[in-house]
RNA sequence: CGGGGCGUAGCGUAGCCUGGUAUCGCGCCUGCUUUGGGAGCAGGAGGUCGCCGGUUCAAAUCCGGCCGCCCCGACCA
């Protein structure tokens, strides 16, 4: 009986293990329309809260919010060649509008760089009115194939931003600025550690000059990208005549930047967390991070303890630094079950309060990471719960960061090896590279791993590589390969 | 688009081969007893068996067509 209630493991079926989990743990549903899903609130919630934290940081370096229309014409996408190219087959078209064909079909936006740049050229006249730093939060749709929740819908939620400025070192620079903050996100809040680097000339976004992005590791050693930062040089500027005039009365094309992160970073987070009895929400980004479980037996005893849940919301919602928690007083359920429930949900702390524990004037306090339980005295509750919070929000972050370690392969290689590693428990693969388009190609129709990225100075091996793992001809760059979703 | 699988109550399923109007579990409703790791008992509601057509006295079951979804391969945040 208890056996439906479970998860596929994780080592039966990895993909069976992630759909239950996001269906069971009420993240999402699938909707009446192939390839598209529904977010349901325990899902939207952890998106909301990885929005204000993203929102707040690309704030303090000055970009603003704005929006930008679902509807782009056709032609836009045709004015940069590469990137018409990148994104035809996905395009979904809309050609009749109230009843009659359209002259000019529109567009629902893949992504907003035609549509956006052509608004910056209205805008954007001197020198003086760069850098031009703009984000969207929004929907975008492209034309999948193959969808999974979360990682590939048809339609996703992101965000997109888009910036001008009046020098390449500047565009560059902004580049890297948002890929550091994506970073920091992404260990600092989602507790999942990421390598970051370029991609490759094959990888790279349709119409970019370069592209940085920033890779984690999912436990099936698959790699998940999971923010990219693009320098589009004067690619854009030039197709939409996005120009300036400089300080010494000149004029020039402006430099463009883009960069986005999507709701799949909560199916990121679902495959770097997640274990055998459901999701681990890092605290950060969980919108609630104490759940109380009430536990009685007669009337009496339910009014009191319920009345003393109530009261340690309300003590712990307030202070220097509050907790959010939830009273779940359901009475159709029993305590055990919604233990069960509640670690299906992920939420990172359960305290659970009975006679016994108010005689004591305690509870007791379960982490969801190790499980762990332990009687807190109701007066320490307070500090005890913001320091176990930050102690699973670390935790969670160096167990998922040694995993990754510890799936990661450097030193000198052998094609062998590498194809070995890659055909078995998968992970990253750091080796040397000529730089040649063959190679790249050779390996990924052989093994069916990828550059993911060069990594950045951080991430490369102490000793450099010295030949490249396919043809060994001398490397010109390390390259970390992995199977990717 | 190629290969595989599946459509039966809100969910998961049995029945299909060998035609006779649908099984079981979970969930839901009511009542009572319960509540420290997935509560028990009793009663109850809920179904055009994916859709269309054919064969037959009779179709969830056999035949034909269609639709949808999921999974596996070529493109991608």
């Amino acid at each position: 009986m208890a056996d439906d209630q479970k998860l596929t493991t994780r080592e039966a079926d990895f993909g069976a293990w992630y759909n239950e989990l996001v269906l069971k743990s009420e993240l999402a549903d699938y909707s009446p329309v192939r390839g598209c899903m529904v977010i349901r609130p325990n899902g939207y919630g952890i998106w909301e809260r990885m929005q204000r934290a993203m929102d707040d940081m690309f704030k303090e370096t000055g970009v603003q919010n704005a929006y930008f229309p679902l509807f782009i014409p056709e032609s836009y996408l045709h004015k940069e060649a590469r990137h018409v190219a990148g994104f035809a087959p996905e395009l979904a078209v809309v050609t009749i509008g109230g009843g009659k064909v359209l002259e000019e079909p529109l567009v629902v936006r893949p992504t907003s760089e035609t549509i956006i740049y052509a608004m910056f050229a209205k805008w954007v006249q001197s020198y003086r009115d760069l850098p031009l730093l703009i984000n969207q939060w929004c929907n975008a749709v492209r034309w999948e194939m193959r969808t999974r929740l979360f990682l590939r819908t048809m339609e996703f939620l992101w965000q997109e931003g888009h910036t001008a400025h009046a020098t390449a070192e500047e565009g560059e620079a902004e580049t890297r600025l948002i890929l550091g903050i994506y970073r920091r996100f992404m260990e600092e809040w989602a507790a999942m550690p990421v390598v970051t680097g370029r991609k490759s000339e094959s990888e790279k976004f349709a119409g970019a000059l370069r592209t940085y992005a920033c890779e984690g590791m999912m436990q099936d050693n698959k790699a998940l990208q999971a923010g990219t930062s693009h320098n589009l040089g004067q690619n854009f500027a030039k197709a939409f005549d996005l120009k300036f005039q400089t300080e010494a009365g000149g004029t020039e094309f402006a430099w463009n930047t883009s960069w986005g992160v999507s709701t799949r970073m909560v199916g990121g987070l679902v495959m770097t967390h997640g274990d055998d009895i459901g999701l681990r929400v890092p605290p950060k980004l969980a919108p609630t991070e104490l759940v109380v479980v009430p536990i009685y037996r007669a009337e009496e005893q339910r009014a009191q303890v319920l009345s003393v849940a109530h009261q340690i919301r309300s003590d712990l919602s307030k202070g220097a630094s509050p907790v959010r928690v939830h009273v779940d007083a359901r009475e159709n359920m029993t305590p055990g079950a919604k233990y069960y429930d509640w670690e299906l949900r992920g939420v990172p702390l359960r305290l659970e309060l009975g006679p016994r524990d108010l005689e004591k004037a305690q509870g007791i306090l379960v982490r969801r990471d190790s499980r762990e339980k332990r009687p807190v005295p109701l007066a320490e509750l307070s500090r005890t719960a913001t320091e176990t919070l930050a102690a699973i929000q670390h935790d969670m972050y160096t167990t998922a960061r040694d995993r990754r370690d510890a799936h990661s392969y450097r030193g000198p290689i052998t094609y062998a090896r590498f194809r070995e590693i890659i055909d078995g428990d998968g992970g990253f693969v750091y080796a040397g590279w000529c730089g040649t388009d063959a190679c790249e190609a050779v390996i990924k129709e052989e093994t069916k791993a990828t550059i993911r990225v060069l990594p950045d100075p951080e991430f490369q091996s102490p000793d450099a590589p010295r030949t490249c793992v396919k043809c060994g001809n001398d490397a010109t760059v390390e390259a970390m390969w992995a199977k990717a979703y």
